[in-house]
DNA sequence: CCCGTTGCGG
């Protein structure tokens, strides 16, 4: 047998056995001994995914030229295998056998798989040191490295002085800008691309939808992807789950389904797209539906799409279905920290905190997002101190809080009214922990103190800040001068509020009953003008009840709902009994009469 | 001289 016939008879073979029988004959043929027909051997190993067989091959070899090591790192590359890349990269340099191009370029990959800047910069260094500085391929190596570190000044010098650049190396730069969250650079650098007279392809395209899915700017969404209709660079199935991606996060779901529809391939990362997109925009029935629609189409939901699941059944307190997809994550052996904590999360947002608890005692290892939804979920249960409870655990813990952790810790001790212990904890916030307090912490602070009727401590709080209080503190500091009936501050406190223009029904509502309550009726038409005016998004009352896993959606002034006599009644009788009871505590703690006109 | 080696989605 000629070594050119071994080739093709190589490349037909399907299993180890085969390849066994033809190494064994070009041993007894001597064939063995012709360049690199050894490295065929490897390589027809690696094919076949069987790695150790190609491994053993190669450590037998007396001795492996640059050719049969690059088939051995390549192949391990392909199994993503960073360590073992390295090894044999490191072996190679021991062994004093020159690396080439393909070498530094797998090995740079693998640098990238470990997210080693360091390790990676000294490949790159020996790749110089060979002569390899000006190679596209070593030289685009590097600058998906330094992206992936997240390190895009870097890439930039380098990028800017490379003296011939591929489309692959222009993808690194437009690409890393986006996962960083720099859009608009990776927008400038498409730019320049084009200018140069480069024609993109899908993958830079990727890049590209992905940097304006986070700029937010829907019309630039649209055009682009108009421009990729035109330029038939829309028919790629990860292209078209990043453009699903992008106008989901525009808000535009229709055209995100209508994207979705059209597309001939889809797999679980494009329904994880959908759902996702859905679940965020809060259109939980169509995630829970498509969450259905993707299992009877034969794709099983992985931890993306169950996450969005989750995220979903907590917005809307569905606790029952929760609880399914709970077990289903459970049955499938999918539980791990990330879907763990979202699964604490949703037990605690559908009103269940003490199952949220058994699950977060019960896990292997917290971290600090499963102890910030933990104590957070305390919080917003109204028990304040069993949240600075957990809080005290947790640094007894290695683990450092953050400043999300405060920001739970800080709103948990103020729905409970506990002052003095939020402003301690605030206080070692910034002393001990070193966190600079955000918009947030002063909002709770401020809410802190003025829902304790400390309305002038939150205002000194307030004029200490070093950066300019924002719409959130003002809100709860009137809102404190609205429950303690302060006047004279609310009132310039409320004008500050609608000077800062907020665009919440919400805020409207309260600035309009604080001068309610002052009987300045003129400032009352003025706010309720605004409201008027700026056409706010008036969303309706509603609450959802879930009974034996069905939901009962409620809307003010709906009657639709097929036992809504009977409930009506029921109400009124329930309310027939807490005017009773309260008129019983009233009498126990004051001789006055309660009110007897109730609200709404 | 050729080949192999680099960039993509929720």
């Amino acid at each position: 047998m000629q070594p050119k016939h071994l080739k093709a008879v190589l490349l037909a073979c399907k299993d180890e056995s085969t390849i066994t029988k033809i190494h064994a004959f070009m041993i007894k043929t001597n064939l063995s001994t012709h360049r690199n027909s050894v490295g065929r051997i490897i390589a027809s190993y690696a094919r076949i995914n069987d790695i150790a067989s190609a491994r053993k091959v190669f450590d037998e070899l007396p001795q492996r030229g640059v050719d049969t090591f690059n088939v051995m790192i390549i192949a391990c590359s392909r199994k993503e295998s960073p360590f073992e890349v390295l090894g044999l990269y490191n072996q190679m340099i021991k062994e004093s056998v020159r690396p080439d191009s393909s070498t530094f370029t797998v090995a740079l990959k693998a640098c990238v798989g470990l997210k080693d800047l360091k390790l990676g910069e000294q490949v790159w260094h020996k790749a110089v040191d060979f002569g390899y500085e000006n190679d596209v391929f070593v030289g685009s190596s590097l600058l998906n490295l330094y992206a992936k570190c997240g390190k895009m000044d870097k890439a930039m010098v380098f990028f800017d002085k490379m003296q011939r650049k591929d489309l692959v190396c222009w993808s690194c730069m437009i690409n890393g800008f986006a996962c960083i969250g720099q859009p608009r650079e990776a927008v400038d650098m498409y730019k320049r691309m084009r200018k140069e007279g480069i024609e993109e392809d899908e993958i830079v395209m990727v890049g590209l939808v992905q940097a304006c899915a986070n700029l937010g700017d829907s019309k630039l969404g649209l055009s682009l992807h108009g421009y990729m209709i035109r330029r038939n660079l829309d028919r790629d199935v990860t292209v078209q789950t990043s453009l699903v991606d992008m106008h989901a996060k525009n808000g535009h779901m229709v055209l995100a389904s209508h994207v979705f529809k059209d597309m001939s391939r889809k797999n679980v990362v494009s329904w994880g797209a959908l759902i996702s997109g859905f679940a965020q925009n809060g259109l939980v029935g169509n995630a829970l539906e498509f969450l259905v629609e993707m299992q009877s189409c034969g794709f099983e939901p992985d931890s993306v799409s169950l996450m969005s699941a989750l995220l979903a059944c907590a917005q809307i307190g569905f606790l029952k279905l929760g609880k399914s997809v709970h077990g289903y994550i459970v049955r499938r052996r999918e539980f791990d920290q990330v879907l763990g904590t979202a699964v604490i999360d949703m037990y605690s947002k559908c009103g269940a905190p003490s199952c949220a608890r058994a699950l977060f005692d019960r896990m292997d290892s917290r971290d600090l997002i499963s102890w910030n939804v933990i104590i957070a979920s305390y919080g917003v249960h109204g028990y304040g101190m069993e949240a600075l409870s957990l809080f005290l655990q947790m640094i007894e813990t290695k683990l450092k809080p953050d400043s999300c952790t405060f920001t739970s810790l800080l709103s948990a001790l103020s729905h409970s009214g506990l002052v003095e212990e939020g402003q301690y904890w605030f206080d070692l916030m910034v002393s001990e922990y070193k966190i600079q307090p955000s918009e947030k912490h002063y909002a709770c602070m401020v809410d802190l103190l003025s829902r304790g009727g400390q309305v002038e401590e939150a205002l000194e709080l307030i004029n200490s800040m070093k950066t300019v209080a924002g719409l959130a503190v003002w809100v709860a500091l009137l809102s404190g001068c609205y429950n303690h009936k302060m006047l004279l501050i609310g009132e310039v406190v409320a004008k500050k509020v609608l000077e800062l223009n907020p665009d919440e029904l919400g805020i409207h509502a309260l600035v309009s009953n604080f001068f309610a309550m002052e009987e300045k009726w003129d400032e009352v038409a003025g706010v309720r003008k605004i409201m008027k005016k700026t056409g706010m998004k008036k969303v309706p009352g509603y609450s959802l009840v879930e009974v034996n896993g069905d939901l009962h959606a409620f809307l003010v002034e709906d009657k639709s709902h097929h036992q809504h006599e009977n409930l009506k009644s029921m109400l009124d009788n329930l309310y027939q009994d807490m005017r009773g009871t309260r008129g019983l505590v009233g009498m126990m703690m004051e001789t006055k009469q309660p009110s007897s006109s109730p609200k709404q």
